[in-house]
RNA sequence: AGCGAGGUGGGGAAGCUAGGUUAUCCCGGCGGGCUCAUAACCCGCAGACCGGUGGUUCAAAUCCACCCCUCGCUACCA
């Protein structure tokens, strides 16, 4: 089986805020899955550099050079997803020449086909500005910003008949109800899809920064219809079988990107994911209201994987949620802390001091295998909600097998046990350790940073194979850890 | 306005498609147990007339009607 997942690529005017480096968690959490469960796997990041706003941002700090600004953002972003330890495994810029010949080869594609024509876009344009504005942005064409009168403008562009897609792209998605998630988005898209679709253009005459046009070089694509085919980039894994999304970007995604596709004649992606947003404190997240948390600092505070756990535990993957310091700490100590980490060493430490680190042999009665049996069924529903990009249940499922443990373990009392007969300790912690086994690999995706440390303490490899059963043998090594700290400030 | 999602104990959610014993889970509060463990772990208790009104039914959080409230989408904004 391969797996193929995607991020949107990011906009290089800023560095990595909390809700790009979100999207990018989720998809190196479904990455890790995949790749324990051995499946061929390919994770896509990277950044969309075409944008005019690049320019921008680049000239509003000074720079001359366009590319040396973007080369040195791309570093920064690069450098910030490393320090979170994410799993990429291409990074795509879209000012690359692989990049841009994919873009040629597809425009190509579509214009062999009869899709691409040349029409007049007409709009109000603020000087300003310097860019188109609606008609509902601007009441009585002045721009709200400016408060000038709004030219109207007309131009040149080549548009694409995505409008000639349409019943097909609307027939696509009626009978595929996987193929965006969740219902509420694909509902959306649905209704929007019935109000009757436009053609969309995809290039801007006299821009500096950009892709050439191959059939006219006084036009550049339009960031959009560029940026969206850096996805084909690793040809033999297309195509996706889940494409992560923000909601401000469902519908170029779902619509836009899915009629390109249709045009080119390329499969489809099984799954496109939409996922909500944050506010922070309660308060929507940006720059004015300078709230924009910077996910590096936050994580040398809190550790990479106390961030990942209270991002997919607190906030249900597909809505907006709120990102509270708060919850963070309380998450931590609380569950992470208190459940999984305390788990981890009580059973450890006590094999390490009285077994010698070495596991003891065992003799399940039928509490074990009424247990195991539990288990195997937990597990099952894990597999199913990774399998559905239900995140935040099968989470919520690993919580459920660590308590479990905790509380075999609290109930079997093997600390007063031991005075009497050491064998029968033994044997409760050697189960102990196999249900341990299980919550580790079921944690592990979510939090693999500690999980690895978890794997070597306990002399097992990040493998989904047999994850439900306690394949531990007698006289296994393994070692006490702490895996997290309790956040005292 | 249209379309869509939702309103469940202090907070966050599940249950509702196939209506039926004491409405479930997590956090928080309170009490107890245990002491291997990072005051962690385990058990118990309090707290919800399941947005409102009316209806269908022997029986509704679950079905129907109307109403109130919140949020999202309604085209070039990663």
């Amino acid at each position: 089986m391969k797996f193929y997942v995607t991020t949107p690529i990011y906009y290089i005017n800023d560095l990595p805020h909390i809700g790009s480096a979100y999207t990018t968690i989720i998809a190196d959490i479904l990455a890790i899955w995949h790749r324990m469960k051995g499946d061929d796997t390919f994770f896509l990041t990277g950044l969309d550099e075409n944008s005019v706003k690049t320019v921008q941002a680049a000239e509003a700090k000074g720079y001359k050079d366009i590319q040396k600004y973007t080369d040195e953002m791309a570093e920064k972003w690069k450098n910030a997803w490393q320090k979170l330890n994410l799993t990429y495994d291409d990074f795509i810029r879209t000012t690359e020449e692989r990049h841009k010949k994919n873009v040629i080869k597809f425009f190509n594609k579509i214009y062999e086909n009869g899709d691409i024509y040349k029409g007049v876009y007409e709009g109000l344009y603020c000087d300003g500005c310097e860019e188109f504005k609606l008609e509902k942005d601007a009441p009585d064409g002045v721009c709200p910003i400016h408060k000038k009168q709004l030219k109207k403008i007309k131009e040149e562009n080549y548009y694409f008949k995505l409008s000639k897609y349409r019943d097909r792209i609307l027939e696509h998605i009626e009978k595929n109800p996987d193929f965006i998630k969740p219902e509420k988005r694909r509902n959306e898209i649905i209704s929007f899809l019935k109000q009757g679709l436009i053609d969309t253009s995809i290039s801007r005459p006299g821009l500096k920064w950009g892709i050439d046009l191959p059939i006219d070089k006084d036009h550049k694509f339009w960031v959009w219809f560029d940026a969206l085919i850096n996805y084909l980039l690793p040809e033999k894994y297309w195509p996706p079988e889940v494409q992560l999304l923000g909601k401000d970007i469902a519908r170029f995604h779902c619509i836009t990107w899915i009629g390109m596709l249709m045009s080119a004649g390329y499969p489809l992606p099984k799954t496109m994911y939409v996922h909500g947003f944050f506010t922070v404190n309660g308060q929507k997240m940006s720059k004015s209201l300078g709230n924009a948390i910077d996910p590096i600092s936050l994580s040398e505070k809190y550790t990479i994987d106390g961030i990942r756990y209270y991002m997919l535990r607190d906030i249900s993957l597909g809505e907006d949620g709120d990102f509270s310091e708060v919850a963070l700490k309380e998450r931590i100590n609380n569950e992470v802390v208190a459940n999984y980490s305390n788990l981890f060493y009580r059973i450890t430490s006590f094999i390490q001091k009285n077994y010698n680190g070495k596991l003891p042999s065992a003799n399940y009665s039928e509490k074990e295998n009424e247990i195991l049996k539990q288990i195997s069924s937990l597990v099952k529903r894990y597999e199913s909600e990774m399998q559905e990009y239900e995140l935040t249940k099968a989470l919520s499922t690993a919580v459920e097998v660590s308590t479990i443990a905790n509380k075999y373990i609290q109930e079997n009392e093997p600390w007063k046990i031991i005075k009497e007969n050491k064998e029968k300790a033994g044997s409760i912690l050697n189960f102990g350790a196999q249900l341990l086994r299980t919550s580790v690999l079921l944690y592990y995706p979510f939090m693999p940073n500690s999980g690895k440390i978890a794997c070597e303490a306990l002399g097992i490899k990040p493998e989904w194979k047999d994850v439900e059963k306690p394949v531990l043998k007698e006289g296994h090594e393994l070692k006490a850890v702490m895996l997290f700290k309790k956040i005292e400030t």
